[in-house]
DNA sequence: AGCACGCCGACT
DNA sequence: GTCGGCGTGCTC
């Protein structure tokens, strides 16, 4: 007779403890999911093994008595040892409760019809494909990764390659080693929508056979197939989104990030995790090796190799040999007192004209967020900042002042400049919509489309432009970052960035580094073909470190100064932002709540200067019929573990009060305050 | 979250 | 008597 504690598959929070089960099979092994009676009605729920035990030591342990056995277990579905370790750091790191950890890495319920359905893997072609020769930097950056894979020890290495420097081999024979190892290997790239090149060459090099396909826009059937192929070990290469850094494998002996510092590897679903920090966490539980690939690391990880948690690599020269295209600053300042009250700068202008008369392709990109609307003087650049966060202040139409995101505090709306005395103080705001239509105005006769959140939402239009825009049918594309990540079209001419303010301005400490890594992305689309590209960036604030650096591919000098800032302003890598969120559909509860657990956290005294700010409405503070307060915690490193402390007794002391009716949401380090 | 228990009023 | 209303509290 064993004893087992499991995490009963319950939604409740009253429910997220270990209960602890008599089990007659003694092979029962930790992550095996089991059926269990639960509650006076001793229904059958399903429930996980997080722990084996061969009597009850007292510790703990609930009354004999009280004690039922488990009805069934389900091998099939069981998970790897290492995922329920993962589990319970995802628990402790995120403040999740242990099921919601489970959920992400199990399939959801396989639904009833057992049609024969598409495999994800069949819009893949698998012709055949070997290792080509490496380059000298390639050889030296497998000379580093190899040892790592062949002695089965955990190391994080940071793979800063300029664009086509060929990273992609790196991943390619780093994942031949491991599966020669008899190990098995997961491939993480930011969307999979946007990397069937990547799919193809690991299909290519390895067999459809070997490799399983996992992202959240496959049917639940085919998810559940592909987790099954992976659980069942026959497919030991995983290319996924970020969910697939959960992929139950049992030998797992390395993890492929592509593409590191994007965006979209942190969660916006509970638990927020962050699939990178959390593949970094996986490696350390299977002691396998964790690949950081990236043209432009993410501050925190490029802060992190530098502290020697991770290892750098890099990768300086081109594959082919092309030069990286020349990436020129459009002032629009300047364009203004020349007259040119147009969207497009002159540069950029005669540039396309120039281009689509040879035959070739022009991209225009503009990342525009419809609530953001920042403050600028169109004369000389300035934009309104809250002195204290340091981030741009965002205009609210409601209030007519402008506010800041961080810490609340409102200024009134300057009527003219407060750097140079202009009266063209105005917010910032035009859409892709917008670009569009100014592109058809300016370049008759062309064929233009446009990409973004919108168009993609119809199912199969993103394939269909992209692949009217490979064919040439498309003259102009006009898109949002949708476009920018990771597309490989031969014949872009110019590459123009409408305005790399929008990205900059956004209320985010991250928004330079955004601009930054969206110049980079941008350049690499133009002249991927054999004839060099152009890129025209227009900005009003062309002295910014993130437009300078990016223009210049001056990485260094941009992590540098972004560095500083950071430190100054106290934000990550130096501390850890923490926002508590309450809604509610009764606003003043979602305010007294919120203001209470800030007064705990406030009390508790643990919170040194500019470290806890005050609640406040959210920017949408209402959102479905609930109203939303938040607060922000800038904790440092060494603090964090105390916060959590407080956050998570905040958290239980609330289960446990019936008066607590609101719904409280922890973040980390949240991508943006909405 | 479920789900049973229980204490209340309204019905056969 | 006993059916069912939902408030209360526990789930190994």
């Amino acid at each position: 007779m064993k004893y087992v504690r499991v995490v009963v598959d319950n939604t409740s929070n009253h429910t997220d403890t270990f209960y602890t089960y008599a089990c007659s099979c003694d092979e029962i092994r930790k992550g095996a999911k089991v059926r269990v009676p639960f509650g006076r009605g001793n229904r059958l729920k399903n429930a996980y093994v997080f722990s084996v035990q061969d009597s009850l030591d007292g510790e703990g342990d609930p009354d004999p008595a009280k004690i039922k056995k488990v009805a069934e277990i389900d091998e099939k579905m069981s998970l790897p040892e290492d995922l329920i370790k993962l589990c319970l750091w995802m628990r402790r790191t995120y403040l999740c409760r242990y099921i919601d950890a489970v959920k992400c890495m199990i399939p959801p319920a396989e639904s009833a019809g057992r049609r024969k359905r598409k495999d994800p893997r069949d819009e893949f072609s698998d012709e055949a494909d070997s290792a080509p020769r490496l380059t000298r930097q390639q050889e030296d950056a497998m000379a580093g990764i190899l040892p790592c894979v062949r002695e089965r020890r955990h190391e994080t290495f940071l793979l800063n390659g300029v664009t086509s420097s060929g990273k992609t081999e790196i991943y390619l024979q780093t994942a031949q080693e491991v599966l020669k190892q008899g190990r098995q290997v997961i491939v993480l790239v930011p969307e999979i929508s946007l990397a069937p090149q990547t799919i193809s060459r690991f299909i290519s090099r390895f067999g459809a056979e070997r490799v399983a396909v996992l992202h959240s826009r496959l049917t639940k059937g085919q998810r559940y197939d592909q987790w099954m192929r992976v659980r069942s070990g026959k497919a030991d290469v995983l290319i996924g989104a970020r969910l697939g850094v959960f992929a139950p494998f049992e030998r797992l002996g390395a993890i492929i990030v592509d593409e590191e510092h994007e965006s979209s590897y942190k969660s916006d679903m509970t638990p927020k995790y962050d699939a990178v920090e959390t593949a970094v966490a996986r490696g350390k539980i299977a002691e396998a090796a964790v690949i950081l690939g990236t043209a432009a690391p993410s501050v925190v990880s490029r802060f992190r190799a530098a502290q020697g948690q991770y290892r750098e690599i890099r990768l300086t020269e081109r594959y082919n040999k092309t030069p990286l295209p020349h990436i020129q600053i459009a002032d629009m300042r300047e364009e203004l007192r020349k007259g040119n009250r147009s969207i497009f700068s002159t540069d950029l202008y005669r540039k396309s004209l120039k281009a689509l008369e040879a035959g070739r392709q022009v991209i225009l990109f503009l990342n525009r967020r419809g609530y953001a609307s920042f403050l600028s003087c169109r004369s000389c650049g300035f934009v309104l900042r809250c002195e204290i966060c340091g981030i741009s202040m965002t205009y609210h139409q409601t209030s007519g002042m402008a506010e800041c995101h961080y810490c609340g505090r409102r200024a009134k709306v300057p009527q003219v400049c407060p750097s140079c005395g202009s009266p063209y103080i105005r917010r910032f705001g035009i859409g892709t919509e917008k670009v569009e239509e100014m592109a058809r105005i300016a370049f008759p006769g062309r064929n233009v489309a446009r990409l973004d959140l919108d168009t993609a939402r119809k199912k199969g239009e993103t394939e269909r432009i992209l692949e009217a825009f490979r064919r040439g049918r498309t003259d102009i594309l006009v898109g949002t970052q949708l476009v920018a990540k990771g597309l490989d079209f031969q014949n872009v001419g110019v590459v123009g960035v409408i305005s790399a303010d929008v990205t900059l301005n956004i209320p985010d400490y991250r928004s330079s580094e955004r601009t930054f890594q969206l110049i980079i992305q941008a350049a690499g689309r133009a002249g991927r073909g054999s004839e060099a590209g152009e890129v025209v960036v227009q900005t009003y604030s062309p002295q910014e470190a993130a437009i300078r650096c990016a223009a210049s591919g001056d990485y260094e000098g941009f992590y540098r100064q972004e560095l500083m800032i950071r430190k100054l302003g106290g934000y990550p890598p130096f501390t850890v932002i923490i926002r508590l969120v309450f809604y509610h559909s009764d606003e003043s509860c979602a305010r007294r709540e919120a203001q209470a657990a800030y007064l705990e956290v406030k009390e508790s005294g643990i919170a040194g200067r500019g470290e806890l700010f005050s609640p406040q409405p959210a920017y949408l503070s209402r959102m479905n019929e609930n109203y939303r307060y938040h607060f922000i915690i800038k904790s440092p490193l060494e603090k964090k573990r105390k916060y959590l402390k407080i956050i998570s007794d905040i958290r239980q002391r609330r289960i446990e009060n019936p008066a607590a009716k609101a719904v409280m949401l922890i973040e980390m380090d949240p991508y943006s305050l909405t």
